[in-house]
DNA sequence: ATTTTGGTTCTCTTTTTACAGAACTAACAA
DNA sequence: TTGTTAGTTCTGTAAAAAGAGAACCAAAAT
């Protein structure tokens, strides 16, 4: 496969939007790769050809994305190299993870509300506030997917 | 104000918290010491001694977190000092900030379902569902908010 | 008028990140 | 058995991030 100018602009622009959340360059890279590769799968040294880095770093880079779960591979029959590919099916697991993410900074509230004096104080009641609506989110989501799945259906 | 041992680890964990987020080093325990700092608002000279860090150093991260809407600064009357404070009474903004901020990969979703030639295939399927869903769920958040209200009065 | 305070900006240094390149390894192939 | 393929690991390095320290500046105090 060859890459076209609009694609490679798209995987660069896929490549900084996973930058800014805190993802290395190549491995947002990546995935854009996959998301706009016409077989939706990969092998290592198409990564090594198409991007145009060094294959230490795509080794490091598709450990990484294996740890975090978000890439698998399948092999073919007779054939050594490994099909590298989006675990996009787990959607669902990985915008969980995301939101985990971000309501974390729960525990760290009911710790702070734990430690301060001021119990009753304007600030700690905004904190409560936040605190009560982040767990109340965190158990909303499985009610989300399935109002999705009503609506959609 | 002196940081008990407590604190202070409690400092550190929230800034680590924030730096995985992305943030500098700094930036996350600045937000630390805000949310644990007995009088809920430091002043820049105390930030400077309690972490223990330069001024440069402090001057840049309250740029940067005033830039970002998270922290504001009052005066007092016949006192030159600025007492800075998180804006945690924004936390819904911030709140929908993080959530959008990770919704927004459904742009990207949309531009790579437009350029890929398989249409119909498994995968442009599940990039679909993934961006529907998460269509849904942009327009839900203010009835997230809603029923979290209700809820709690 | 000059000193102090509260903070900013500039330059330099240290540390960390991200990657290249080469050496290496395990499986298979000739 | 020697070579090739597919990938890993190790070592070095260029570039970027993070912050220190000093010079600087404006407003207020003396």
């Amino acid at each position: 496969m060859v890459l076209s100018e609009k694609q490679k602009e798209l995987i660069e622009r896929i490549g900084v939007f996973h930058e800014h959340k805190g993802m290395q360059p190549l491995v947002g890279r990546i995935i854009g790769l996959m998301l706009i590769h016409d077989n939706a799968e990969v092998t290592f040294d198409e990564i090594v050809d198409l991007l145009g880095v060094s294959k230490s770093a795509v080794s490091n880079a598709l450990t990484f994305l294996q740890a975090k779960e978000r890439v698998v591979y399948t092999t073919k029959p007779g054939d050594r190299k490994r099909y590298f590919k989006l675990k996009i099916h787990d959607w669902k697991e990985n915008f969980t993870k995301d939101i985990v993410g971000i309501v974390e900074i729960q525990k760290f509230l009911a710790e702070v509300l734990e430690e301060r004096k001021d119990k009753d104080s304007e600030f700690c009641a905004q904190m409560r506030d936040f605190s009560n609506f982040l767990e109340f989110f965190r158990h909303e989501i499985p009610s989300l997917f399935e109002r999705f799945k009503k609506k959609y259906s």
